[in-house]
DNA sequence: CCTACCGATCGGTAGG
DNA sequence: CCTACCGATCGGTAGG
């Protein structure tokens, strides 16, 4: 759940940075228990001001709930593209599929509590934030997509499966973990391994 | 969504009966959004009482939602094992864990707001609620660990992948389901099948 | 089952 | 960035 900020691509691009960044951080966790639990007041208190003080910053909760889902997305969107680069061009579907699964999982369960925020929390959101959220969201959807035609030209899945179904099974189960996941039971190379493996042939 | 109060075996055990119930389906549907959505004041209006009365009938908010989340687990339990039964003893692995899969998502998507909630909500309870689910939850588990040895022993599961994999795959995918299912876009029918035909072979 | 009310907490604002 | 405060809403209770 460490925030590294080298791997936060909005981080530096304000001068003040500090104060937004924190009142961020401080949301993005206090996500994880829900929208409701996230309240202004409990933000300003971990980042150390005053509870009015947050408006100084924000328009409202909800513009700094919506940057944080977005940023969710964006940050597990990257991580997944920059593994699937980092196997080159040589890489099989397979290995493409179980990268991209361990780096999603890696991403919400161990990297970011934004990206943990955006999975858990999102269905239970303000209708306005969910919208602002749609578009980057479907742009990451998109990668799941081209993962699971590859694996289905390639022969990988079985037969008289739609690629919908196997897409919507994959990410199902991925953005699932959250709710058991514990390091010391299985990790995540482990869980990314199996999944892959159960679903491809 | 509806209520069938035939396939609720809690109905008709209580001489009183009516308001418990309204009150407990009311909470069932406002769980669906979220705990804090879930206010003693609007379970009232849609039941047609005044706030204060729901007292008469629950001691607090908890002892209500605790009730509710028990029921869908018992609800979705239920109608798994009578999908089961419903087979025979001819049956194989292959159509257990398809009818199991089937009649999951049918509880949960379309039968039992008990059973939607139950699911939904489940990770944002106070942890007294979800301590007071877990027995529940963790009888019903043992179900799909007996439906994934069986496919195991059967030889239908991907070489090398644990059998807990392959459950928490299987769960995750159909506990997030509720999250994208439109009845328009693909029947239960399909999923049920497409999701047993990824995983086995 | 209702009326009337409680203490607490929420998001947000005025004015500095 | 703070002090001081607002109107609204929450779960729950007293007394009938």
């Amino acid at each position: 759940m460490k925030q590294d900020p080298a791997s936060n691509p909005a981080a530096g691009q304000r001068p003040e940075g500090g104060a937004r960044r924190q009142i961020l951080d401080a949301a993005a966790a206090l996500l994880r228990q829900g929208y409701d639990a996230t309240t202004t007041r409990e933000i300003a208190t971990r980042v150390g001001i005053k509870a009015g003080s947050i408006y100084h910053h924000f328009a409202s909760k909800d513009d700094i709930v919506g940057t944080v889902v977005n940023e969710g997305v964006r940050v597990v969107h990257e991580a997944v593209t920059a593994a699937l680069a980092a196997l080159g061009p040589e890489a099989t579907p397979r290995q493409r599929l179980e990268a991209a699964i361990k780096a999603h999982l890696l991403s919400s369960l161990e990297h970011s509590a934004y990206t943990s925020a955006s999975i858990r929390a999102f269905s239970f959101l303000p209708a306005t934030v969910q919208e602002g959220c749609r578009v980057e969201r479907r742009r990451y959807e998109e990668i799941w997509r081209g993962l699971v035609a590859e694996a289905a030209a390639a022969g990988l899945l079985a037969p008289a499966v739609s690629q919908d179904s196997v897409r919507l099974l994959l990410l199902g189960a991925v953005n699932w973990a959250g709710e058991w996941y514990r390091p010391e039971r299985m990790s995540i190379d482990e869980i990314a391994r199996d999944f892959a493996a159960s679903i491809l042939r």
